[in-house]
DNA sequence: TATGAATGAGCGTTCATTCAT
DNA sequence: CATGAATGAACGCTCATTCAT
């Protein structure tokens, strides 16, 4: 019963149909998606998302079961799209201090374009990770951003610029921390603080700063 | 409209019927943090709430108002506790490099053993702010935090031992990033890099990094 | 259980308290009188009533009995207004001709004035009539109006001005159905008919036209 | 935002499904006609409704959007039913005095046979016509009957036996007043005039009366 | 006499899901 | 493949009413 289409639709051919069909899968991912990250797992019903994607209650369980399944297609799809944004990226690693500024860059501009991800993220961490954990397909995406952290970390070190004694997840970490918490905690940290967060000015200056501080940090 | 008893009863005295109520309202607010901790603001539903409090759906609209007024509550109440918690803790001045390692230490702590204050801020983030923008108490929370920092910053600075040009606000958001982030997204971070976040281990290591890390950015 | 403070008061004498408790009395009455006017019994809620006398719903119980007696009171004194209303215009029945104008142009007045009146008799209708059936005092309150018909008609028939084969009961019906149905059903027949029933043009022609039509009728 | 399924289906085939989906839709239309008009719009529940029609809440929801718009579909339903009834009934309009009887008969027929009708344009005038407002298909049931009336005043006129000068509006209130009023006020009056109005021989009693009071009214 | 607190049933409405073509 | 119809539980909230001072 909680077989869906997905799977036996991709090793047969692509006729007009399955195009259709495809569409339809898509269109309600991507809704299921929008709704999702604005209203949470349990505000975002069902009818929410059919309606957006302007399709039908009873498409949502033919294609992805039942809405926990949507929901987990819906992780896979933004997990899958910041690795290719990602893959894409590949700053020079013959320039350490550089490679890290721009991956710094990267990750604070894709968390603050990309709110969806950051939402669903705190919403998947809300229900203990029970979703992702269903996920085979997950930690396939995590090893590459770390990965690319150990080799602009190594290179820097080689190169007598970085320090030598550093765990590049510590310093994933690091700058994940500082990118992700200014995105998802603009909205309690502005009322917080009394100045909003999101304005350019603001984003500008929190760049500089943890760039500048990372690179204290792995500075030799 | 939705005028509850709640400011009329602190200035009458205290007899056994007050005690009783108060402890009736207490009890609601002490169940709807754990619930709307648990499961979300549209996942915490005022039977769940009710129901663990051993009162009933109506005392919630008597002394909430509604669902919104009492999220409200809560949200003051961990504010408020958190900010008590704070004043309550100070850190020798005198010291400065001691006193930010306290302070750092502080908050790591207290977000990891309020997991509830950290899910309920992502809870409201999730909703954009838009009870916490109802409350009127929330900013007056806020800048203790942020002070005692100055302080310390500033004491180090006069000593000679921090640098001078930096923004306590910035220092702030630093160390509030790499402590809320650790607990917030500890279950989706686990999965993806394929180890747990919250042994004791994982948590002394990355206490441990934070600290000489913030200490390598404010050094002079 | 359902006896009421009503009557005991009646007896006592009327010291501060029993002052103080007729006006918190009143008060609930009055309110009850509006609200049951605009939402119905059952769109009436004891909370709606209470809150609009600035008194609380234990006390429409302490004074009422229940919702129930509390618009059995309603009735009751809407009833009584009305047959002091009309106990005070006393039209002089040497004119028989002038006295059925009065008569006919009190009753379009005292609807038109009193829609309260009207929408509570419909309610009471909606209930098949089982709260009036409860009040020993409504029909003393209605043979008056059948009565002054009743001379007006004896002395124009006395004078050879009106018919002597009329029933002043049929008479008192006609007057009583064309002053009621026009404020009763004003909203429905404007929206049916296309143009307000309720302009003052629309309230004098058709005063105009009623007089007419029962003088046609009356007339030997 | 409250689309239902009623549109759509009319111009489709009449499958089998579609039939027992239309009875299904019906039989919510019947009971809530009933229920409306006994208990009101506030007193009938939507429990009721479905619970009468042997369905379920959901679906008044499902076909309806909600108790209001299934309240709307019941004021249109009883409007429509009523102007199909008056669009049956033809009189003579070469005899206008009996044409005139006739209409008069069936006004007083159609209010006593169709208690439901009466009740529930009571309970719109209690909410002030806030739904038939809303139904644009309330106005093209109204004119039928005044251009009867004028139809059969213009003839008797013509003929010399009724009076020229009069509005047909006019006359059709006078007859819908007496008529509304003697179904719409029966328990209250009955109780006020201590005889019961729905008796046979009270009825017919009143029928003669208005007969010939209207006959009187009109004529030259 | 007045008032705050409590109670359980019921309200209109939406939920995720399944049935039947 | 797509769609309309059906289902029962649960939702947030209000109801009339009673208890205890």
């Amino acid at each position: 019963m909680t077989q869906t289409k997905q799977q036996s639709r991709a090793v047969r051919g692509t006729g007009v149909r399955e195009a259709a069909a495809q569409s339809t899968r898509d269109g309600i991912l991507r809704a299921a998606t929008k709704v999702f990250a604005r209203y949470g797992y349990d505000g975002g019903s069902v009818e929410k998302i059919s309606r957006l994607a302007k399709s039908y209650d009873r498409m949502i369980y033919y294609y992805f079961g039942n809405k926990e399944g949507l929901f987990i297609a819906v992780l896979e799809g933004i997990y899958q799209r910041m690795d290719e944004a990602e893959a894409k990226f590949a700053p020079d690693a013959n320039d350490p201090v550089e490679a890290l500024k721009t991956a710094i860059r990267f990750r604070l501009d894709y968390y603050r374009r990309h709110p969806d991800f950051v939402t669903l993220l705190n919403t998947e961490n809300l229900h203990k990770g029970k979703h992702v954990s269903k996920s085979p397909r997950a930690p396939e995406f995590s090893s590459h951003a770390v990965n690319l952290i150990a080799r602009i970390l190594a290179n820097g070190a080689s190169q007598g610029l970085f320090r030598s004694d550093l765990r590049p997840r510590d310093i994933y970490l690091l700058i994940v921390s500082t990118a992700y918490f200014h995105t998802s905690n603009r909205y309690t940290m502005s009322a917080f603080l009394g100045e909003p967060l999101d304005t350019p000015e603001a984003v500008a200056q929190w760049e500089a700063f943890v760039i500048d501080s990372v690179l204290r940090v792995v500075k030799a």
